[in-house]
DNA sequence: TGTGATAGCTCG
DNA sequence: GTACGAGCTATCACAC
């Protein structure tokens, strides 16, 4: 029950600069639904959960907390479990409390944790989100810590009550006792909402556009992405561990006898004891700590040892088993209709970009036949088809759009194979086709922010060879060269890059030294590219899902520059299609956009 | 037994 | 000494 003080509280009328504020736990259901039926129609809420967990799809929920002024902030005990503990509220007065709470303009930090939580708890209806005050934090700064103790300490000088300080170690949230739970989450709420309004006030009108329009809206995406999960299919998985077993024990076994040694194949430093000391074979390259033993190391020794090609082997085998192929057996197990969730991480990137962790699922094996078969464990659920799309040479693309470039304007508008295009200029009709490949590099490198010494090394050739060819590449593109500096003397002059969308980067040039100073004009280029690239698939992502069909289909993963979609076998062509049209048209530049489509029963498929 | 650094590898 | 952005696994050294 609440006492006369915290009753009086309610009536308090906010202060402009509330330096420290009340927290009132509210453990009845009437007065919960007063309080909450009390509030403005258009008021601002921040919210916050508190659960047994931080995986939002095994989490129960124990309370929550919000606030709507900063002079105090609410706690809700729901699921407490610990001896004595005192009132809470009901699941159902719960669910009845939070559809009428939620009504309202709800600010959170992370939402997507909090909305998936309360999604898997409760039924509920769609979730709006008003505003992320991480996003709004990632916004304003992408390379900054975005945790809310870290923007507490940062913008108010306020040290947050530290979750270790209030659950004891091996517990979770329900044995913490109500009194501290309610000062330890209110004030979460209460930060929350503090950190709203400053952001707000701190953030450029352009960025605060990016947010509503743009990042707001794509956390209720990736929420649906990340609660759909794709299959994986364990009995797959279980066959190629067998195999890949049988095969690294022939190996290793291989090995040690070429090597006359036994050790551990996975140690680099007694690998490299072996292969440069007691084989004697020439060391090319040192690490901090010894020999390196990478794979261009190895694939140099080749020819001058018989197990060089076997460790290389090895390595493949022992690389996919162990990061890939026995976690996703493991996760096939455990997960309720074989699925997997991997959490894309909104905050994850300095460029706007995804990261996607627990499962990484933007790093599944691709590139070699064997690889390629982890992605064919990934498959459509009965009676559906993957459908994958992709964009196809976004960033070159988005390169020819900015720079103006007449000559790669007219290699994508006349819908030319763009390395090929350039290597027919860079060397001749003649040579065109031979040299497509390292017309390929060029561009690649162009986005980097390369330099000869790592072309060269790409194509195997000399450094002065592949100067050679950089200049020539420039002497051909005069406008790109232009654009490109163009990019790093604003980023010189300003401190910071922009994306298509308005999003920044920011560079602390003044403080670096000589090697961070052309790291900055490496990493200030490619932002701009990698960046906008991923302004425009956000985009798209959010036109798709919003007119996403019941069941029909739904957007499993994204990679980058590439959509992996669930459909409904009959439904899957004209869907395939559909997407296509709305990435290609999802925004208007001086190129055209260009999707691909793949469609089939398993992710190996779709190449 | 746990943690942080290092090396190496996967993807776009 | 210079090609961008990520995450995961294993080893190793060191602390408790």
């Amino acid at each position: 029950m609440l006492s006369k003080v915290k009753s009086e509280a309610l009536h308090v009328k906010p202060k402009v600069e509330a330096t420290s504020f009340q927290s009132i736990l509210l453990d009845d259901a009437k007065i919960l639904m007063n309080v909450i039926d009390g509030l403005e129609e258009d008021a601002i809420v921040a919210f916050d959960t508190e659960t047994t967990s931080l995986d939002a799809y095994n989490a129960k929920i124990v309370g929550f907390s919000f606030c709507v002024d900063e002079d105090m902030a609410y706690y809700v005990p729901i699921s407490h479990n610990y001896l004595g503990v005192g009132e809470q509220i009901s699941m159902e007065d719960a669910k009845k409390a939070l559809i009428e709470l939620l009504k309202h303009k709800i600010v959170g930090q992370n939402l997507k944790y909090d909305i998936a939580v309360v999604y898997n708890n409760f039924n509920l209806p769609r979730i709006d989100i008003y505003a992320d005050t991480m996003i709004l934090a990632w916004l304003l700064n992408p390379e900054s810590s975005v945790g809310l103790d870290t923007l507490a300490l940062r913008f108010f000088n306020h040290p947050m009550i530290k979750f270790k300080d209030v659950v004891q170690k091996g517990e979770n949230f329900s044995t913490v006792p109500l009194d501290s739970a309610c000062e330890y989450a209110s004030e979460d709420a209460w930060m929350t909402l503090k950190l709203y309004h400053k952001l707000q006030e701190m953030l450029e009108p352009k960025l605060l556009i990016l947010a509503r329009e743009v990042e707001f809206p794509f956390i209720h995406t990736l929420l649906m992405m990340e609660k759909e999960g794709i299959k994986v299919d364990g009995a797959y998985f279980e066959t190629l561990l067998l195999r890949t077993d049988k095969a690294i024990e022939l190996l290793k076994n291989e090995i040690f006898s070429l090597c006359n040694a036994t050790f551990n194949l996975n140690s680099t430093q007694q690998l490299g004891n072996v292969l440069f000391e007691q084989l004697g074979l020439p060391a090319v390259k040192k690490t901090k700590t010894g020999y390196s033993t990478d794979e261009n190391v190895l694939k140099e020794l080749l020819d001058k040892h018989e197990s060089i090609s076997k460790i290389l082997e090895y390595r493949e085998l022992y690389k996919l088993k162990s990061t890939y192929i026995e976690p996703l057996l493991k996760l096939s197990k455990t997960s309720p209709e074989s699925r997997v969730h991997t959490s894309f991480m909104h905050t994850g990137t300095a460029t706007g970009r995804l990261s996607s962790k627990e499962p990484n699922l933007q790093n599944i094996p691709v590139k070699t036949e064997l690889g390629r078969e982890v992605r064919g464990g990934f498959v459509a659920k009965d009676g559906c088809l993957l459908v994958g799309v992709d964009y196809s040479q976004i960033e070159l693309r988005l390169l020819a759009h900015f720079s103006g470039d007449e000559a790669m304007l007219e290699a994508f508008n006349t819908h030319k194979d763009i390395h090929r295009q350039t290597a027919l200029r860079l060397f001749g009709e003649a040579e065109a086709d031979a040299k497509r490949g390292v017309a390929k590099s060029i561009n690649f490198g162009l986005l980097y922010g390369m330099g000869p010494k790592k072309l060269s090394d790409t194509l195997g050739i000399t450094t002065k060879e592949a100067k050679s060819y950089i200049d020539g590449y420039f002497a051909t593109f005069p406008t790109v060269r232009k654009y490109l500096t163009s990019i790093e003397e604003r980023a010189k002059e300003v401190g910071f890059v922009e994306t298509l969308l308005g999003r920044k980067r920011y560079f602390d040039f003044e403080n670096a030294n000589g090697m961070q100073y052309a790291g900055y004009l490496r990493e200030a280029v490619n932002t701009v590219f990698q960046g906008s690239a991923a302004d425009l698939i956000k985009l798209s992502m959010n036109k798709i899902m919003a007119t996403l069909v019941d069941d029909e289909a739904k957007l499993l993963l994204q990679i980058h520059d590439e959509l992996i979609f669930e459909v409904k076998e009959e439904k899957a062509e004209a869907f395939a299609q559909s997407v296509k049209e709305v990435m290609e048209g999802i925004y208007a530049l001086h190129i055209p956009l260009k999707v691909s489509i793949a469609i089939g029963k398993n992710w190996g498929e779709l190449k």
